[in-house]
DNA sequence: GTCTGTCCGTGGTCTGACCACTAGCAGGAC
DNA sequence: GTCCTGCTAGTGGTCAGACCACGGACAGAC
């Protein structure tokens, strides 16, 4: 009876759609125009499908892909509730699409610098005292956390994010979360080896320094560079020190 | 019987997800670890169901979520395929991601140039002979259709899109690609009043060519700059442009 | 007032059946 | 011999109804 609803929202595709992909797509598109909103609550699935006029199975269907893609709160005995699409959603497509590829971690780590140098430059604009007062707080931090991989790492990442965030975009701080995971695969593994090397650690305090007082500075040329800069020599550090270690290696056996 | 076989792959996992997450990120990790290829074919559901201890509906709610996220190509009457993850994915992921936010489509912007200059910087290094004649081919052709806002958009999009390719970064291709969908959109929006403008036209033209005349030249920074640049000014006479058209509008009422 | 057991509404799962589509094959018409 | 037609087996698509498992609210016992 009620079956016309599905077909009055989309009357070009209710056709070429079978039932789950039309309640899919039918919700995308309430949730892409704010028609739900997070937090709000589903009907009951048994009611839900007699309003949409699918069977119950049908709605499962497309309520469950919801779910899998992070859009759907779906809980046992309670109900389903709109959940606000988080990064880790781009983040799981990402790992999905780039999972082939050879590379990937390098790879991730040229998304990393693309993102971070466009977002200091917005936040040398945008950024605000309050932003630079925590980020000052961050860089504390890390200077304390030196001789702990974990917790450097740790405060490492959150400098970096800080600064993305600063910029005040939605769009690249989104995109910067989403590369996250893959990038945390080669922090740790890059960090684990070398977090001892004096070089490196006194490099790592003076790059992030720097970096912040350009933007304290707000001048988005420098900023830039010194950012540019900080991954340029990071990268010949750890790529010394694994030749380093290498050669330990070697000369021990 | 069979029920052991997802129990084996996720033992950490078995007891907290419950039946079709447990089958959907299965499937995922095979996916992942390239278990399961581009092209394959899935068993029949019936058998499938079978296999790995769960009921039909419950196997479907799994394979459906696969399908949504373009994962799987589930075709009536002939079988479930593996397809492969493209950007698609990731645009829709990121189109819900960031549905919420204001200011989306300037902010793409944003992520838009974050990405190309990298991208640029890389393509410096990498650009082979060919992709250079190809770039070549596309700037005769983004000429050719100066007058035309939909041929000169695409010939536009191509030949942004090329540069990006041309890094050899498949990730920041892969971002690239996934952003374009909402690039579009203010993309189209933009060009369909300026395409007549001598100043944007000249503009257009001479800004590409400069680009690719720093990469045909390998020089990065001067490539990155001039990128900028051509981003800089298009906004500008865009802003301008629309201006003129408020101020037109204004005086003829 | 606090604890506890029951009940109801919810999602989770299953079974078995039937429909719709595709492709391949056999049989007939030419 | 070739082409068309219709059947058939196998596949996904949908459905109805039933039962289980979980969570919360309410009423009763202490």
């Amino acid at each position: 009876m009620a079956k016309a609803i599905l077909n009055v929202v989309r009357p070009e595709e209710a056709d070429t759609q079978s039932g789950a992909a039309r309640v899919f797509t039918a919700f995308r598109d309430w949730l892409l125009s704010g028609e739900l909103k997070a937090g709000d609550r589903l009907l009951a699935e048994r009611e839900l499908a007699n309003v949409l006029g699918v069977s119950r199975p049908v709605l499962r269907e497309a309520l469950r892909s919801l779910a899998m893609l992070g859009l759907l709160d779906i809980q046992h005995g309670r109900g389903a509730y709109v959940r606000a699409a988080d990064a880790s959603v781009l983040g799981q497509a990402l790992t999905l699409c780039l999972a082939p590829e050879p590379n990937i971690l390098d790879d991730v780590l040229q998304a990393r610098i693309a993102i971070e140098c466009q977002a200091i430059r917005l936040a040398c604009e945008r950024v605000s005292e309050r932003d630079l007062q925590a980020l000052a707080g961050m860089l504390d931090t890390l200077v304390d956390s030196l001789d702990d991989p974990k917790t450097g790492g740790r405060a490492d990442y959150a400098f970096h994010l800080a600064i993305v965030k600063a910029s005040g975009s939605s769009a690249l701080s989104k995109m910067y979360e989403a590369i996250s995971p893959l990038l945390m695969r080669s922090h740790v593994e890059r960090r684990r080896d070398t977090f001892r090397e004096p070089a490196i650690t006194s490099h790592l305090v003076d790059a992030h320094r720097a970096v912040f007082l350009s933007l304290v500075q707000r001048d988005p040329d420098a900023a830039e560079a010194r950012l540019r800069e900080h991954f340029k020599i990071g990268d010949e550090l750890r790529r010394n020190n694994l030749i380093t270690n290498y050669q330990n290696e070697a000369s021990r056996t």
